[in-house]
DNA sequence: TGTACATCAGTGAACGCGCGTTCACTGATGTAC
DNA sequence: TGTACATCAGTGAACGCGCGTTCACTGATGTAC
């Protein structure tokens, strides 16, 4: 039942793609590699021609996830500096809407994984910092402040976002008026 | 092997404290029954005597570190006014520390189950949305701005608190000089 | 270009293990008299 | 207060299940000639 290499590439991409909407979704113990080879049409078996451990898989799919998120918040940053403000008023308003907390994954993989990362193995951990160090980075440019005082202000905007999303997504089903109302305040509070 | 009914009770206030510590640790998933019941002394079989199925014991802790972290905020909120600003600095000053970040599992329900509990059982959501209602309920008396003001800067606080101990711990290991940029930064905006 | 064979991606059964939960059993406690 | 017995908290083995990982096998692909 050989493939082509060409074949056997795209496999292993379909796998890493339906990893990383499985671990959005239900976090990284949540999703087995049965059932991400499943979902990616495949028997579990054969996993291990594309991936060392379910851990490797797991940072593999940890860079993945920062790959988008980093490259969104790029696209702000790399504007023409008369669109940036407005740009990055709209990726907050995007990242604070309902829509955004109600998605059955979150896409930040801050808000995804922030409280799990620290319990993953060494080579998570890595992806994941080296992902945070990276948007943080690209957020700081998004600013376009002078470069000392970006910096700071980057970790601000950004604990505000991933805090604001972390404690609207909780409560979401449970308590909706609480929910919207942390999303709404953080917005407003977007530029103070 | 009947034992007194006092005897009975302390036995199931110790497997709750243990499950506490357990979930705080390791998360919901990453603490098992028979571990549980191991820790407090016990075997596993006896668990079902005192909790209905794990997820009432997911509850029970859930409302129990709840009820820690809504006691210490309503000491600040409940302390006489001329106290309760420098109460309520000691108060985020302690949560931001690096010795509260580098603990073993988070003392803050938000940050240590934020990112898990939407994927819990209904009753431990629901536990956690009480939880969550009567913290900012506290945390607005504790802020003494007028009634109006006071739960949307107990928004602002919180969310603040809440990102940035979450993501500090996330790189806690990996980065800790942005770990520990992340907590000096929002401890200088502490009041701003 | 054609042939012969080694490679290896994918299959599906199996491994040991820990999970949540159930159950027959034990025997001291709690209760009815 | 003393006796007889039902109650039930705790024990430890067992249940079915899904986990991550291994392995013998298959057969089309890739390669050496």
């Amino acid at each position: 039942m050989r493939i082509t290499r060409a074949q056997s590439e795209q496999n292993k991409a379909r796998v890493l793609e339906t990893a990383v909407r499985l671990f959005r979704e239900r976090g990284f113990d949540g999703a087995g590699v049965a059932e991400v080879m499943r979902e990616a049409g495949m028997t579990h078996g054969g996993f291990y021609n594309h991936f060392e451990s379910k851990e490797a898989l797991e940072a593999e799919a940890c860079a993945q996830i920062f790959e988008g998120a980093v490259a969104a918040i790029e696209r702000v940053a790399d504007a023409p500096e008369r669109e940036r403000s407005e740009r990055l008023a709209t990726y907050v308003r995007n990242y604070l809407s309902p829509r955004s907390r109600d998605a059955a994954g979150a896409r930040c993989p801050m808000v995804a994984f922030g409280a799990d990362v620290s319990r993953q193995g060494p080579d998570v951990q890595d992806a994941y910092a080296e992902g945070l160090a990276r948007y943080l980075d690209a957020m700081a440019r998004a600013l376009g402040s002078p470069a000392e005082a970006a910096r700071g202000e980057a970790i601000d905007l950004l604990v505000r976002l991933v805090g604001a999303l972390s404690l609207a997504r909780s409560v979401g089903r449970t308590d909706p008026a609480l929910s919207d109302a942390i999303l709404q305040r953080t917005l407003e509070q977007f530029g103070r």
